[in-house]
DNA sequence: CCCGCCTCAATTGCATGCACTTTGTCGCGC
DNA sequence: GCGCGACAAAGTGCATGCAATTGAGGCGGG
């Protein structure tokens, strides 16, 4: 039903690939909060896997940055610092621009109707829950993104947009994610329109007023944050100080 | 020695980490030809592991799109269409200009020595191995990229960079590749003196002289592409048949 | 009462073993 | 001579077992 477009990278071989979509689906829907434990047994219990195969969906969640590995300790959500978020959406709104300027007048018949079905599942699923509709606003990117044909601008789109969820998750007020339909569906006018220069305004300005909206000020030091603020104090890479050097001064 | 950026992502757990170190290095060299069989019990043989680690450093790799996993089959490094090197480079270009904008007249003084000591090391190198100046060349890129601090984008450039690298061993002639240092030092400059429309723009030409001095024509159906060739005509995916109806459009 | 140490359960790190799938090859029948 | 089917070798898919590391709670000393 949902038009998920199978990437076929490394996780389509069968089970691994199943944890991996479930468990992203669980963290953009935040049933997964930031900082959630994920034991390698729990998951390959629930999942009817073995360790291995939960390992490796782990190791997979890990490397789109979905998931946090330590060594010897158990896996957690990823917990973005509020700069990351901030990088991200940058991140996003660059490669989403891309998108609308390859797509901008290209589009099919059946391309526009699927767009359009799918707005009109976010504007159905506006009364329900929250997540829901936070997760319908996504995958909306992503749909565009797979119009592109382009599996690598699918595969990193993708990644983007599922981080940028999570950290909604984190810095947003709860009710500030009207993820604005209306934008969605003037962004696919203009696609239609074939106007380029308006579409990827429109794109950044869609995104860039989700981020400003969603990632209100930084967070005044909640929680736990002290292990991560002294974290770029302990680095012991040995290797590169000038990087080092200007990450501890852009921490503030 | 080399500046690498220890990418904390996943796989600097420890032996999965260094294999697939040593694997993105034997690829961007192109010690691995794209094709190039992987089998897991001769990596962990290699490298003095078991299957099982061999296997997860095949999938991290497979999940930056450096090598193909197919279910039951032995692995092989991976042998993007001309089409998809073309993509990369379309988004690699987005990346980069994200990475010189935010760089332009923010450099310190330690920072602006590692680039000259790298164009440099890329300058001793031109008379050397062609391989490893065309590693060197995209480890300035990544270094560049490394000195935003933005992990993510770190993580992204050095993804895409490293699939560039990749195509280049398929579809360009053998020393077309002087991936001018020259224009490496140009960037500098302008990064230096802050002119920031300037370096992106200079950046966006070096990448895209890059591209289309390295892509060559379509190339014409050398090897065993008949396979890739007949692949989308294959498709048994089911799901969503706009996407795939535009695929087989798109390829001509 | 508080602090440090020590022991133990929980959990990961990794190797090995077994079943299944694929592939190359040989022999048989046509 | 040529296609075709069975067999063997190679390789992956996955589970399980054991060692090592970590975190927590209890215990004793100050």
């Amino acid at each position: 039903m949902a038009p998920r477009a199978a990437s076929k990278t490394a996780e389509s071989s069968d089970k691994v690939g199943v944890i991996c979509r479930a468990l992203r689906r669980a963290i953009i829907e935040q049933a997964l909060e930031p900082g959630a434990k994920l034991p390698e047994d729990s998951l390959g219990e629930r999942f009817g896997v073995s360790r291995t195969i939960a390992r490796h969906a782990l190791g997979q969640l890990a490397a789109e940055g979905l998931v946090e590995l330590r060594r010897n300790r158990i896996a957690v959500v990823a917990t973005p610092s509020w700069q990351e978020a901030r990088d991200a959406f940058d991140i996003r709104i660059e490669l989403e621009r891309l998108v609308v300027r390859q797509l901008a007048g290209k589009l099919t018949k059946a391309q526009v109707a699927a767009l359009n079905a799918h707005v009109d599942a976010e504007d159905a699923a506006r009364g329900g829950a929250d997540a829901v509709s936070i997760r319908l606003a996504t995958e909306f990117h992503i749909l565009l993104a797979s119009m592109t044909n382009s599996p690598i601008l699918v595969r990193y789109v993708s990644e983007v947009a599922y981080r940028c969820c999570l950290t909604l998750s984190l810095y947003s007020r709860p009710h500030s994610s009207e993820c604005g339909v209306t934008e969605h569906r003037a962004i696919i006018a203009a696609l239609v329109k074939g106007d380029e220069p308006r579409v990827m305004s429109l794109m950044q300005r869609h995104l860039d007023s989700v981020a400003t909206r969603a990632l209100v000020a930084p967070a005044p030091q909640r929680g736990r944050d002290l292990l991560d603020i002294l974290a770029p104090y302990a680095e012991e890479d040995g290797a590169e100080r000038v990087v080092k050097m200007a990450k501890v001064v852009r921490a503030r």
